[in-house]
DNA sequence: GTCTATAAGGGGATAGAC
DNA sequence: GTCTATCCCCTTATAGAC
């Protein structure tokens, strides 16, 4: 079961895309690495851009995947949330790079603009419809009365602020919190978002302690 | 009061750093944009690397400033992490491109290490000494029973993950919550932060009503 | 302190042989 | 589908005139 030329070129270029960003990397790094020349690797993409897409939409894919299972069931809000949040973590614990990734695509808006190649645009597309997704869940979850009237953009922001930059942090982030990859770093992330959305970091006050 | 010709550089460089990543900018459109010739960024700084990290340094600088004031004051613990976060929101509000280039500083630990220049190295001890600060913090917090006893490092990567990413998050975050600098949005920022380590985003269950 | 000129190398992308 | 060779542009950095 050898990776098709294809998926290995995708493999390579997910990881050297994840360390050094869009910029950064080479054409002709990832070509070597999986093999090829560099200008082989243009029979297989047709540019830098394009390459860069069918990367970032294979991640989205994944998650996607992941996270539509758990907000599909008609359960309990809180319990979808979890388990999307969960199934999320999961994603990107299963594969390292795939955080980093994301989080540099939103930062190098210039470079992978959905205008610059097909795939690229398919992934935006993937991206906002997972969005939606969750804001409405959110959404309900207020009306039902199980969610406090927060602002479900900001909402938004802040879960993948706290599921999908620690899994991006690299040497800083396990300077600070140790191996982030490890399976009790992966627990612990789980148990600091739904602790956090559950209760928050204050203890609360006991009865009669109020001031 | 026209900037130093020092300052010049630093200010175009920090919006360029943060808006193409170190390898995405070229010295000389960063000269250019400062009013000079390649070759005589080189009389001021003398490598990428060093401007770059006087660059991180000195936002580094300002984010210290704000949050040494904040947890200076001998107050209670909640106030303390309270004022800390309005801080650090504040001042990434106040200085655009800071927030992006803080997140593009951990990920691009390949091109910016600490070897690469002694200016990148003070910028790292500055930022230790702030996190080793507010670690303090939290763990007498939770020492003192004001805070649940949740896993400290964990606790950090969270907060840099709700109030950094958020302002990082350019046209992603305004397509998803409207225009990031606006006042609005960062009077939102802090409830949604604020708020968040009170209670959580879950509405409390009045009682008589549990299931 | 700024400039021109140059060095030495890498970038993405294309053409065409096999 | 992979290769070699090539095009043109940009990169960091240095040398030395002014």
């Amino acid at each position: 079961m050898l990776p098709t030329s294809r998926e290995k070129i995708l493999d390579v270029a997910e990881a050297r895309f994840a360390q050094r960003g869009y910029a950064g990397v080479g054409l002709r790094e990832v070509a070597e690495a999986a093999g090829l020349g560099k200008s082989s690797l243009f029979h297989h993409f047709p540019s830098k851009a394009a390459l860069y897409g069918a990367v970032l939409d294979r991640v989205l894919e994944r998650i996607e995947l992941r996270m539509n299972r758990a907000l599909e069931a008609s359960r309990d809000v809180r319990a979808q949330i979890s388990d999307a949040v969960i199934g999320l973590i999961d994603t990107l614990a299963e594969d390292p790079p795939a955080a980093r990734l994301l989080l540099r695509t939103v930062f190098e808006d210039d470079d992978v603009s959905p205008g610059e190649a097909p795939e690229l645009a398919a992934a935006d597309r993937r991206l906002e419809a997972l969005i939606a997704r969750v804001a409405r869940v959110i959404t309900e979850g207020i009306a039902a009365g199980a969610i406090r009237p927060i602002s479900v953009p900001d909402a938004i922001q802040t879960l993948i602020g706290a599921t999908v930059y620690p899994f991006a942090s690299g040497e800083f982030g396990e300077k600070l919190a140790g191996e982030i990859f490890s399976a009790d770093a992966i627990a612990r992330r789980k148990r600091e978002v739904l602790g956090l959305i559950e209760h928050g970091w204050l203890r609360p006050i006991p009865r009669g302690e109020m001031s």
